[in-house]
This record gives structure tokens, C-alpha cells and sequence, in this order.
DNA sequence: CCGAGCATGTAAGGGGTTACATGATTGG
DNA sequence: CCAATCATGTAACCCCTTACATGCTCGG
């Protein structure tokens, strides 16, 4: 799974300019997947170049103007292409539990403080999600089914995280 | 955080051979961090030749001859140096929730395979954790302070997972 | 005798990030 | 007037993975 998978994936819905998907992939994807600007516009125009999505040029008023991608029929082939490939292993890299590891040459504040932080981030994202799960039931009810599920468990296993970070904070705070 | 940081961070404990740091990252480490032999031998070479670290050739009988290294004053600096760096943000990469994100476009059999196969993954990690918090606390008492804190965190984001993909097990064969 | 484990390394390539460059409009 | 939002793109670089190359020993 790369960006031009994913990319592919949200064309499917409808065209998009590079920001405009810099923007969906903002929040109920970005706990799975993320990319910057430096990979999507050279990754547009890669997919182009193979033929998988279509550029049409949008003059806008008061705004600058936009490229908006549209899915082709080669492109959705290979999206089709991509879920019919294995699996990937989920891949979680944390510099925080690095550090938590090496905790033994860290003073004991400092660690503790690594880990209130760790918790702020955890319960910020929780707020995030919420929102986003009240904004999308609000508006699209159509979509309960497979993203709702998908929501649903990017929520618990953040909620899973506060909830081990806060104890894990117990117990460092215990044996001061 | 990177290769530099985690493999100086393993060297403070005792020198090793890069065949004995891949076998380090195996177990604890590997939730949070993982690296290839491609990655390890060209990074010990940089680390040596920036003087972090020192090489000796150990000559063993019946087992190939082995490069052990071992951690200098200013790879301990370095290491510090990390230490005292802005902890990054983690990453969770995951070709399996972007594809649920994109269920509907696949059929309702091989979504429910996906999941299937993630719980069995999942379930895998967990005994694999236990195994080690066992033996841990069997072999190294000593490092029961925060090693084993990481390592319960690893176990109980694991035991999250399980559960949270067990109930989306259950709302997809509902809504079949 | 064959596969698994021990052991080290290289080369090519993939896939990404950060920083830079540019520029218009809108709201406080 | 300044910051934020909208909008696109490039260039340098980083870091890592996969695959290849090599070779020894031990147990079944």
C-alpha cells in the first residue's frame, strides 16, 4: 500500500485536486496513513502519466485555480488490483516507546513528563475523533456501515491508548 | 529517531554484533521498531567511522568470526544528545484499516477474511508478548522497573486491538 | 546431504520528508 | 498590515527495504 493506492481509493468518490486530498486524508485516515504535499502533487502526475486519473484545470474567483483529478477506467483496474494484493503488516514505529525502553538513562521527571505528554496527544486525538463521528453521522448517514466500523476502531484503540498511558503514568509515579 | 539512535541506545547494556542486535530488535523493541540487515551493517560502519563506536573482531570456533562493537565516550554523548532531542510523533501505518476504510468497495467474504486474519495476527502478538513477560520476569528481575512498563504497554495496546477487531467481527456478520 | 542457523556485507531502488519558491485573497 | 487559507510544484536528501553474494557448521 502506497500513496497511489490511497490516492485511487479517495478519487472514487469524486474528482480531486491535490490539496482537496491532502485535506481527506486530515482525519478519519491519517491514525492509518499520511503523506505531505512533496508526495501527493509529483504522485498526481505520475498516476496521469500512467493513465489511471484524468487533470482538468478549474478557473476559481478569488481563490487560485485548482487541478481537479477524476478516476479513469485503468485507474479504478488498478485499485481493483491493489485490494486483490496480500495484505500488508501494519507497521508502528514510536519514538516515545523507544524512549520509554531506554528509560533507565533518562531522569525520572523527564519521563514522567514524556508520558503526561504522550497522554495530552492521546486525549487530544480522542476529541478529534469524536467530532468527526458526530459530524459524519450527522451528515452522511449513508456511509454507517464500513467507515463507520473503521471510525469505530481508530477510536477504540486510541481510547485503549489514554487508558494504558494513564496507568502506566500510575505506576512511574508509584515507584518514585 | 532512527537506526543510529535505537542501535546506541542497545550498546549502553553490552557490546554486540549486528547479527545480536537484529536478534535484540526481535522481541520488545520490534512493536515500536524494527530494522533489516540492510539497514544495520551500513549504519554500524557510519556509527564506527563517526568514532560512536569501536570494533573488535571476536574469532570464534565453529561459528563464523563475528564483529562485536562496543559504545565510545562520544556514542554515549550521542545517545544523550537524542535523548534530550523533541520526541517525535508516532506513526501507525496500516494497509489494513485503509482498505476497511475503503470496504465498499470490495465484497462482504474477503472483508470479513481481512479481519479474520488480522484477529489471528493480533492474537499471535499477544502470546508472543506474554511469552516474553514471563521470561523476562523469570530472567532479569532487575529490569523490572521500566523495561517491563514497555513491555505492558505493548501487551495491553495488543489486547485493544484483539478485542476492538473482535466487535468488528461481530457488527460485520451482523449487518451481512 | 540438506536445511537451518550463524555471520557480514553491497547495490539498486522505492518511497517518503523538509524546505524552498510563489502568489492571491480574506478576516481580524 | 499580518496571519491564515487556498493552491501548486520542485529539489535535495534520508532512510530504509529487497535481493543478491558468500560461506561455514551442525543436526536430522
Amino acid at each position: 500500500m502506497n500513496s497511489q493506492d490511497v490516492i485511487l481509493g479517495l478519487l472514487h468518490r469524486q474528482p480531486l485536486s491535490g490539496y482537496e486530498i491532502k485535506q481527506m486524508l486530515e482525519m478519519p485516515l491519517s491514525f492509518f496513513f499520511d503523506a505531505s504535499f512533496g508526495t501527493i502533487y509529483p504522485t498526481l502526475a505520475k498516476l496521469e502519466a500512467q493513465g489511471y486519473i484524468l487533470k482538468e484545470s478549474v478557473i476559481q474567483e478569488s481563490r487560485p485555480n485548482k487541478n481537479v483529478y477524476s478516476l479513469t477506467e485503468a485507474g479504478r483496474a488498478q485499485f481493483q488490483a491493489y485490494l486483490e494484493s496480500p495484505v500488508e503488516k501494519d507497521s508502528y514505529r514510536s519514538d516515545f516507546m523507544v524512549r520509554m525502553f531506554f528509560g533507565e538513562h533518562m531522569d525520572h521527571d523527564t519521563l514522567t513528563d514524556w508520558v503526561r505528554d504522550e497522554i495530552r496527544k492521546s486525549e487530544e486525538a480522542e476529541k478529534q475523533i469524536s467530532l468527526i463521528k458526530q459530524k459524519v453521522s450527522g451528515i452522511r448517514p449513508e456511509l454507517s456501515t464500513v467507515k463507520t466500523l473503521c471510525l469505530d476502531i481508530g477510536f477504540e484503540l486510541n481510547a485503549a491508548k489514554t487508558r494504558t498511558l494513564h496507568e502506566a503514568l500510575r505506576k512511574l509515579t508509584e515507584l518514585e
